[in-house]
DNA sequence: ATTCCTTCACGCGAG
DNA sequence: GTGAAGGAAT
């Protein structure tokens, strides 16, 4: 396929600041991708004066692919191109004596960070009531947004200014960044050290964004200051697929970025290639539910397709064998159609338990993406923690961890982290002598593992990743003999691939336990361990990972109230818009067959929970959809050739259709207690009371 | 000092 | 359902 006329105008124009905004399925990786081989190929740009950014690792990996079949090995190699956080990783570990950090700095992930934060609150007596998880999301805000020292107070708090200010000198302390140092300190150095930002502006003279509606202030921040001397900054986006306002996406970066670069150039790309005219329509008709967009027509070539299927499940399980026996016959009735081209998404990573298990007894093969229960196994973690304090002997969270299984005590913990409070631990451990408070028996176990650990740091100054890992495993199967060589099998596996691929592409340098911790954490995505990508497997993942890919048949499932749209997000208007955005960006994922799941009882928590289907359902037009098996009237056949009021733009009164956020749709019958509470019959629950100064009854139809 | 047991809070997404 | 935390029992 070449490209269409506005593509190949997108990629001739090299010099200055350049916004695309494109629609999903518009070729805007491809657009991407293109220009880079154009740009190397017919101009002749050294590829190492270029960087491209994204914002997950997955799109990386896909970036690099699609380029690497278009340009040498040589000439990709020279690129800098990663995500955000990868490659600011690595500018930080070069230049981190600028700011104090020492080049084999730990990342902390959220564990880390809230463990912190817990020690903290115990340490000193600060008034806030807020859990340690919300502390750490609020600093998170502070430092995505750049706030400075006096703007936290004033914003937040003076207890919470205390919190985040120790935060900070602790994990100083311990040689340690959260992933939003990443950003913020890239920030300090290129404002602080003006000589260091030259270098980098004259190395990257040529910056490329996918997904630019991820960013957040501080990524943006950043590439302003880099391109301010050449303003060659090329950025791609779609307002309509910006999911990740949790962790400060802004979409105001798309709508200012001809403010922030004056003689920028806009871009419109409007076609579908991917999805059939139905999916594109009802993608259309989902996202223009949000006030908040920007407008644009979608359109597609494609022909009209299959109508999206929608079918109500009776429980998690009955959703989960639906899909199984759907997929199962799919295969079978067509032979040439392959597993990897079927998708199952999901809101939350917890949904894909069930659908494994009916797939599996259909011996249907899956690959379920996302990292998250990995990196959670307590042996992986332990392993990890070794890891760590074996790079950064300062890593206190590691050392916490270590000492924690093999002084099981907790007041011994307690002590030592008493201490950690004044003192370097590390330097505790290693002059443990001196302390009187512990016991003969405490005090060797401590000492023995700190000796354990320094030999360890010896030889990983001389062994490679693969080899020091195996000597560590061995010790922790010594160590905890509950644990098993088979759950240390796949990460071995995995350090053995790093390891013989950086002998390949001979750097040795990045051939240490040291360098492959930096890949785990921010550069590799897990999943594509194992070359398991040329599998044909059915994919499983969230909706979050499926952005920027494409299947032939898509199944969205979940789709309830309180589960998709989630449940914190249904009181507040700018949340549930994000939601929608998630939904509108698993629907474009479908090239040919969309099929929509709920449940109407569902295993959550523990406790099965009765659910009402998701108001996206309800906002499709009946003419895109086709409930498989459903007799309730569905709420576009209330509303056929009606005006569509979707906001709260009238008086609740007899005989109007309303929607409630629980029950749904139903019908006002009359007013009681001089207006305060209206009695409506839902479709879907009956007759309710509803108190109209608590509830928000939003009118469908007067 | 250590293990065992009950209770309680928590619950989304990614780097 | 899970993991953390704190109390009870050994």
């Amino acid at each position: 396929m070449s490209l269409n006329r506005d593509q190949e105008n997108i990629i001739k124009n090299i010099n200055g600041p350049i916004l695309v905004i494109a629609g999903a399925g518009s070729g805007k990786t491809r657009v991407i991708t293109y220009r880079i081989a154009h740009m190397i190929k017919e101009i002749g740009i050294d590829p190492s004066k270029i960087l491209a950014l994204t914002f997950t690792k997955k799109a990386a990996r896909e970036m690099k692919e699609r380029i690497s079949k278009m340009i040498s090995i040589d000439e990709l190699e020279k690129i800098t191109l990663g995500t955000f956080h990868s490659t600011f990783s690595r500018i930080l570990r070069k230049e981190s004596h600028w700011l104090g950090y020492n080049p084999n700095y730990t990342i902390y992930d959220q564990q880390d960070s809230e463990n912190v934060i817990k020690k903290i609150l115990k340490d000193i007596n600060v008034d806030i009531n807020k859990t340690p998880r919300e502390i750490i999301r609020e600093i998170s805000e502070c430092k995505n947004n750049l706030y400075s020292k006096s703007l936290i107070k004033k914003k937040k708090s003076d207890s919470f200014a205390k919190i985040y200010e120790i935060y900070t000198k602790r994990c100083f302390q311990s040689n340690a960044l959260d992933f939003d140092d990443i950003l913020l300190y890239t920030n300090h150095l290129f404002l602080n050290f003006p000589n260091i930002l030259k270098k980098y502006q004259e190395k990257f003279q040529y910056i490329l964004i996918d997904e630019y509606q991820d960013t957040n202030f501080a990524q943006n921040v950043i590439i302003k200051n880099l391109s301010s001397k050449n303003k060659n900054v090329f950025v791609v986006g779609d307002d309509a697929q910006s999911i990740y306002a949790f962790r400060g996406a802004n979409i105001k970066n798309i709508l200012n970025f001809h403010v922030d670069y004056s003689e920028a150039k806009i871009f419109r790309l409007e076609q579908n290639y991917r999805s059939t005219n139905h999916i594109v329509q009802a993608s259309n008709n989902i996202i223009s539910f949000n006030k908040n967009q920007i407008t644009k027509k979608i359109w597609t070539k494609n022909e009209n397709g299959e109508i999206i299927k929608i079918y109500s499940a009776l429980s998690d399980k009955d959703e989960a064998e639906y899909i199984a026996n759907y997929i199962f016959s799919v295969i079978k009735k067509n032979k040439s159609f392959q597993y990897k081209n079927i998708a199952i998404l999901y809101r939350t990573n917890k949904q894909s338990y069930i659908i494994e298990y009916y797939l599996k007894k259909k011996n249907i093969p899956y690959k379920i993406y996302g990292s998250i229960s990995f990196f959670k196994r307590k042996e992986i973690r332990h392993l990890l923690y070794y890891f760590r304090v074996i790079i950064n002997p300062n890593d206190e969270e590691s050392i916490l961890y270590i000492t924690n299984k093999i002084i099981k005590n907790k007041n011994t913990v307690k002590q030592l982290i008493k201490l950690s409070n004044k003192k370097n631990i590390y330097d505790v451990i290693k002059k443990i002598d001196n302390y009187e408070i512990f016991t003969k028996k405490t005090k060797e176990k401590l000492k023995k593992n700190f000796l354990e650990i320094e030999k360890f740091r010896i030889k990983s100054k001389i062994l490679d990743a693969y080899t020091i890992a195996k000597h560590i495993v061995y010790f922790l199967l010594e160590l905890e003999k509950n644990y098993h060589y088979t759950d240390f099998q796949y990460i071995l596996r995995n350090i053995f691939y790093y390891t013989e691929e950086q002998k390949k592409l001979k750097k040795s340098e990045d051939n240490s336990l040291s360098g492959f911790v930096q890949y785990l954490y921010v550069e590799k995505d897990i999943d594509e361990f194992n070359n398991e990508n040329y599998e044909d497997k059915v994919s499983l993942m969230t909706v979050h990972l499926s952005k920027g890919l494409e299947f032939s048949i898509v199944f969205i499932t979940g789709l309830e109230e309180n589960l998709f749209p989630s449940r914190s997000s249904i009181s507040y208007q700018y949340k549930i818009e994000e939601e929608r955005r998630l939904f509108y960006v698993a629907l474009t994922r479908a090239q040919k067959i969309a099929i929509l799941t709920y449940t109407k009882y569902r295993f959550l928590w523990g406790k099965k929970t009765k659910n009402i289907p998701s108001r996206f359902i309800n906002e499709l037009h009946k003419k895109f959809i086709h409930i498989e098996n459903e007799k309730v009237k569905h709420i576009s056949t209330l509303l056929e050739n009606k005006k569509f009021l979707p906001e709260n733009s009238g008086v609740i009164k007899k005989g109007i259709i309303v929607f409630h956020k629980n029950f749904g749709i139903g019908t006002v019958i009359k007013l009681e207690n001089f207006n305060k509470i209206a009695i409506v019959n839902f479709m879907k629950v009956g007759k309710k009371r509803i108190l109209l100064q608590l509830n928000k009854l939003i009118i469908y139809r007067k």
